[in-house]
Order: structure tokens, then C-alpha cells, then sequence
DNA sequence: GGGAAGTAGGCCAGATTCCGTCCCACATCT
DNA sequence: AGATGTGGGACGGAATCTGGCCTACTTCCC
């Protein structure tokens, strides 16, 4: 089998629809009895090819054991891209690595004509509540994740927590991502030791292209590691609110909950901005009370109050 | 070249690190003479393989000009089909449409042992803001968007506007997203016409298996024909509004905006839900003034009403 | 500066694989 | 019953792949 032409079929075969073995035949350029032994290989390579006998049957690739190559037309890998983009901005739990490395590993090989259309469409995107705290840059996040990937110094301006700014030059070991922010454990060069970065405020990094040695980090895990250090880099609120309803999947997302009655319960969340806090209680549609902290019953006030200047008059209670 | 060692190969290529031909050599149990010939096959099939010359250089797949196929690992796939999911609850304007493709592709061949752990992490994720309305279930979206392309009738159950439920069979057409709402464009086969179907009121479609027959759509432009009768299936808000401060990028992402001064700037937005337009015009963090429609004023006090009985005891100023 | 390690590619002989063209069996829809 | 689809065996000739050997050139590190 050329090789060109087991990738044609196989993006063939990925459009979700049935194809014939004659078709198959003539966009490939070969008999119809090839076709049947390209198949035959794909199946023995581990690749689901399902075909439906009859007067209208067909091939079609289904769900099987193990990832085929994806091969995606121009639109699809923007799509993607973008989808990663803000998903690296709102970090799913439990697979925040994963996505920085998926798209990575697409932005790695995306065309550079591609490459504005992904910029401009995910600086179109409205960051949908306040999110609080600076963006992190998904530009930012990949050419980090590669540098980790590959083992490559990587050199940054950074903004530290008193607001000075340095140049630092790293050699990354692994990125962290915790409640909606990331951070970069790296071992700081010049300083000699290692440094926990949020990349937030890391500005223009690039990689150095020189090679750096694995190093041990310093307590095992990196995860927990950073997770120990991070309250000092980020001060977080905890709040503690009482819902007047049952406990429902989008409240227990939020964070903890305790059943009070069967009216009522008690939610215990951490956030790092008031207005994240704020924003996604008042997104759950009803009555609630606010405990801790007491920065957050001001923050409400302040909302409450420039909510009644917009609305101006006041309407007739409907 | 064997076929599967192509695959290895190019997935070997896309981790983002630098492969010393000896090493692929190793990996594929070649030559390293098979190797050189391999990453020349490739270059000639268009993949942009670049290698750095001297003691410690290597290959490794550059962007080029057309993509080459994505090897996922499992993590990797999750990644992917969560970040879609969610993107495709809050589309993105003008990849809408590939973005479900990209997520039909992957669903089709995502491994049943990923499809689980798609699922829960989906149901994870916070809807962010209130989003108001029903959410769309990304299963449906690419059940669909499979049986637009694959030219299946489907069969699903659908609660119309004025609360009645029927079961419906349908020759789908094509999905057609406007905001954050689905439609489905397609002809109905028992009352033999095209209609509009919002895909958040479909319950469990699935595909009959049935070939349909390409039909001519109603009005050329299937976009255009949904937007036109769009609003008599979903009524929107038009709102205007005066934000006190001077036009900026997230801003003019919500609508239309006009200068009014150096500190002001009229805002024109339409939603479909009053939470929606609330919230986002709470997020940007400015002093504001409603002035269509009275609905969103009236909505506003509502909702500093429970800010301010949530936050209890008045704060001190601050 | 020199050595080590890397890519790049020509040449050749042998082994392997691929491809098309015959077959025929069986499933499915009209 | 017929048309149209998949599935697969047999065979011979052609094409291709592979490994080994060679040389030329580049780059990094000691």
C-alpha cells in the first residue's frame, strides 16, 4: 500500500458516511480488489472498519480500541484550536495538562495562514463572566508546555507579587493548573533554585533553544508542590453561603455542600476574586446568604447597588 | 515503508521533542539508512519535517502547509472532545458549524472506554453563567451533525413552543447556530415541509438508518432562511444601553457600539434570556444605565434585590 | 582545532511486497 | 429474481522496500 494512500482512505473514512468499495476504488486510483485488501489492512492494524453488506452498503470507520489519526480539514483545526484555547482559559479539572499538551501538539504542526484565523477568533470570544484576575495567554501556555515537552530553556519577563519586573531565564519542569489559574514550576537560573511562576503575569516567552538536563524536583510531586506554596502567591477567599434550595449537580460543582433541610443547604466554595464568587452565586437563581467572608457581603452590596443606578426608576413590581 | 511504521513515525514526530535518527531507528526496529528514507517519503508527501544539523540535532514535524493527521493519546481525545463540548455550548461566531463537525469526527471513532469519561467530565464543567436558557446537550449536536453528513433520517421526540410534545421524523438538513442557540433545518417527514427545530427541545434523537435524498432547501441559504423565521420560534431582547466608560475590545464583542464621549459609549446587544444580558453587562465592571428594554431594568432590580437580602446587614462603605 | 555525533544521499543486490485480473460465496435491498 | 454490495483465494509480473556501505557536510563540546 503507498503511503499517501492509506492516509487518503483513512480520511476517507473518517467523513461519517458510507463509502462504497467502487468509490473507494476510483477517488484512490486502484481496483476495487485493492481497495478490499486496504481494508483488510487497516483492520489488521487495529483501525474499526465497519461495512454494512447489501445492495447499499458500505465502509465506514466506527469507534474502536485505540485512537486513529485524526486527520482534519482547515476549519475543523481552527475549531479545535480555538475550543482548546478557551478551554486552557477555564481549566476543566482533571484534564488541564492534557488539553495544554492537545494543543500544543496541534499548534506545533497548524499552517501559519491558520494560525491569524485561531488568534483573531479567540480574541473575539467574550472571557463570558467577569473571571476576575488577568487571562491567562493560551499562547503563552503553549510555547510553555513545548518547552517542557522539549526540554528547553525558556527565557521571560515577569511581574512578581510586589509588582517589579525581571527577566528571568528558566528551565521549565512541569505547568500546574489549580481552580482557574496556571502556574510554571522551573528551576530560575540565575537565582539557582526553584521558582514557582503564575503565568499570568510571565510576559513574551520563548524558547532558548538550548537543551536543558532533567532535574529532580524538589519534594516528588510537582502538583502538590505548587499546590503547598500557592497561597502565598495567590490569596483565594472562602466563602460560606446558605442556598435556599436542595442541593443541585451545578451547586455541588461549585464546592463543597452540606444538606441543611430538605429546602436548604450549606455551600462552602474558594474562589480568588469577589466577583467570581459573586457572579456564580447569583448565577444559580436563588435566594442565598452569605456567611464568610465579610468582604464578599460588601462586594454584593456594591453589585446591588450599581444594579439598582442602571436600572434607574424603579419599575412596577411585576 | 510499512504502513503502521508511518504512523508510529508521524506520531513519534508530533511530541513536540527532537528525535536523533538512531533513536527512530531503535523505535522502529530499522535501519538507521530505512529512517533517513522514511523522513525523506514523508517530506515528499508534504509532511515538514525539519532537522537541525550537528551532534545534538534531530527531527522533528514543523508547521507547513497542510495538516498533517493529529495522533492523539487517550488524554489527549478527552481533551479535545470536552473542550468542543463546551464550545459547543457557547459557540463561537463563524466556526460554529466546524467546531460539531470537528466533535462528530472525533465522537465517531473516540473509544467507548473515552466516551465515560467525556461524559462525567462534561457534566463537571460549571456552565458558567447563568446562560439563562436550556443548555444543549453536545450528544444530540453531533448525533445530528453525524446524520446531516452521513444523509440518515432521524427520528426524535421535540416539545414545541406551545408546550406540546410529538415525535418527530425527520430528513436533517443542516445545523445552523445563531447566539448560543442550536436550530436544525430540516424536512419533516409526516407534515411533509421543512421546518426549524431549536435542537435544546429535541429529547433523544437517533438515526434511523433510513438514506434520504438530497432535497433542494427552502430558500437557497439555509443561514439565512433560519435567521429570517428565527425570532418567531425564540423571541430575543434587544437592549441599549450607556456604559460609562470608552469602547474596549470585550465590549464590542457583546453588540453594537457607539462613541458617545471620551467616557461614555452606547451599547446595542441582543440576548435571549434576561440573565444573559444582565450578566454580561455586570461582568465589565463599569457603571452603566438600561434603556431598552423596561423587562431588563425591572430583571435588574430583581436581582439587586437578592444581592442585597444575600448580603445581609449593610456593610460599611468602602 | 579536532573529534564525536548528527543529517543527507548515492549505489547495489536481494528479498519482499504490492497490484490487477481472474475466480466464487454470501448478504441485502428493490 | 436480479442488482449491487462485501469477503477472500490463486497467480504471475512488476514495483518497491530494505540493509549495508560509502562519502560529504554541519554543529557542538572538550
Amino acid at each position: 500500500m503507498t503511503d499517501s494512500r492509506l492516509l487518503t482512505l483513512l480520511s476517507l473514512l473518517q467523513t461519517s458516511r458510507e463509502w462504497p468499495g467502487s468509490e473507494l476504488a476510483e477517488r484512490l486510483g486502484v481496483s476495487r480488489r485493492t481497495v478490499r485488501r486496504d481494508i483488510e489492512r487497516l483492520r489488521d492494524l487495529g483501525y474499526p472498519v465497519e461495512a454494512t453488506m447489501g445492495a447499499t452498503g458500505g465502509y465506514r470507520l466506527v469507534a474502536g480500541a485505540a485512537m486513529p489519526p485524526l486527520l482534519l480539514d482547515d476549519e475543523e483545526a481552527v475549531a479545535i484550536a480555538v475550543g482548546l484555547s478557551t478551554a486552557a482559559r477555564n481549566p476543566v479539572q482533571g484534564i488541564e495538562e492534557a488539553s495544554v499538551r492537545a494543543l500544543a501538539k496541534l499548534e506545533q504542526v497548524l499552517p501559519s495562514r491558520l494560525r491569524h484565523r485561531v488568534r483573531s477568533l479567540r480574541d473575539a470570544t467574550v472571557p463570558l463572566p467577569a473571571e476576575g484576575g488577568p487571562q491567562v495567554d493560551p499562547g503563552a501556555l503553549t510555547t510553555l508546555a513545548a518547552a517542557v515537552a522539549n526540554r528547553e530553556r525558556v527565557r521571560f519577563g515577569y511581574r512578581a507579587n510586589d509588582g517589579t519586573d525581571s527577566e528571568r531565564l528558566v528551565d521549565p519542569h512541569r505547568l500546574v493548573a489549580t481552580g482557574r489559574r496556571w502556574y510554571l514550576l522551573g528551576h530560575d537560573h540565575d537565582r539557582d533554585d526553584w521558582r514557582i511562576f503564575r503565568i499570568d503575569r510571565i510576559t513574551g516567552p520563548r524558547a532558548t533553544g538550548a537543551r536543558i538536563t532533567p532535574r529532580e524536583p524538589p519534594d516528588g510531586d510537582a502538583a502538590a508542590y505548587v499546590a503547598d506554596r500557592l497561597y502565598t502567591l495567590a490569596p483565594t477567599y472562602e466563602a460560606v453561603v446558605t442556598l435556599h434550595t436542595a442541593p443541585t449537580e451545578p451547586i455541588r460543582a461549585l464546592g463543597e455542600v452540606t444538606p441543611l433541610d430538605g429546602e436548604r443547604c450549606r455551600l462552602h466554595m474558594r474562589g480568588d476574586t469577589l466577583d467570581w464568587l459573586a457572579f456564580h452565586l447569583l448565577a444559580l437563581g436563588r435566594e442565598f446568604e452569605v456567611h464568610e467572608p465579610p468582604e464578599l457581603a460588601a462586594h454584593l452590596h456594591t453589585l446591588a447597588a450599581r444594579l439598582t443606578r442602571a436600572a434607574g426608576t424603579p419599575a412596577p413590581q411585576g
